[in-house]
DNA sequence: GCGATTGTCAACCCGATGGTTGAGGATCAG
DNA sequence: CTGATCCTCAACCATCGGGTTGACAATCGC
């Protein structure tokens, strides 16, 4: 059963252009759902729990948890009537994984704007060191 | 002008919750439009050959880039009838920087995947150093 | 058993998205 | 000038997404 854990883990580091990006992207591409995890990072959260900060019914909130667990962001345990959610960051690492294979292209800009720091440093009059 | 550069990247790395993520991840959500920006990253191509590859009419493929340019993924400069697209990272810095804020909750699990591995590796019989 | 609580489900509304086609504006080649 | 090329725009269509409401299943407290 340990294998299938590694199976799942890799499996999320390797298939990079797969239809499970297309999942973890939308559900990232919403606020709601991006504050939804920012609370779950704290801890287990009940449906009701992540629904309350929210100006929308219950059913909406529901709709956006659905959201996240299709993209395996979240897992949820039934505790007699209350559903506990639980944040699994698994995809998110999936998602850094994808966007980090583009990071050669924007870190030329940040030795650049580094560059212009480092002259502005220069031109500016030293306070001392 | 600078100044304005600097502002730019400084406000992608700094403004984490904004609206301007909904842009970026539901740019990123769409496998066609990953497709264009991996091309991208070979080099600037004018909107026919972003939309070469896809079984789509032109006028399609021209709202996804448009999309990509909405989310600050694509710069596009028109020269003549021909309009050259080139990938500006910036954003993807930005979504990086979003993800990156939670793995802590994945490292947890890639050191387990790492202790699983070292254990293994460890029962097989070790074929010389 | 009864009422209150938790949450899903189904139906519905409406705006956004992704696709098409057709028309047309520029530009390049001749 | 003319025709071909590149691309956008507008109209249209189907589907999806996010929101609502109302009904209902299941559980907890009593």
């Amino acid at each position: 059963m340990t294998i299938a854990l590694l199976a799942s883990i890799l499996n999320h580091m390797v298939e990079l252009d797969a239809p499970v990006l297309d999942d973890i992207f939308h559900a990232l591409g919403d606020a709601t759902r991006r504050r939804m995890l920012h609370e779950l990072a704290e801890g287990p959260r009940s449906v009701g729990d992540l629904a309350a900060p929210f100006a929308m019914s219950l059913a909406a909130a529901s709709k956006h948890i659905k959201a996240l667990e299709r993209a395996g962001l979240v897992r949820r345990t039934i505790q007699g009537r209350t559903h506990l959610c639980r944040l699994d960051a698994g995809p998110l690492a999936t998602a850094h994984a994808w966007t980090a294979h583009y990071q050669r292209f924007w870190t030329s800009r940040l030795d650049t704007l580094e560059a212009l720091l480092r002259q502005q440093d220069a031109t500016t009059p030293p306070k001392g060191d």
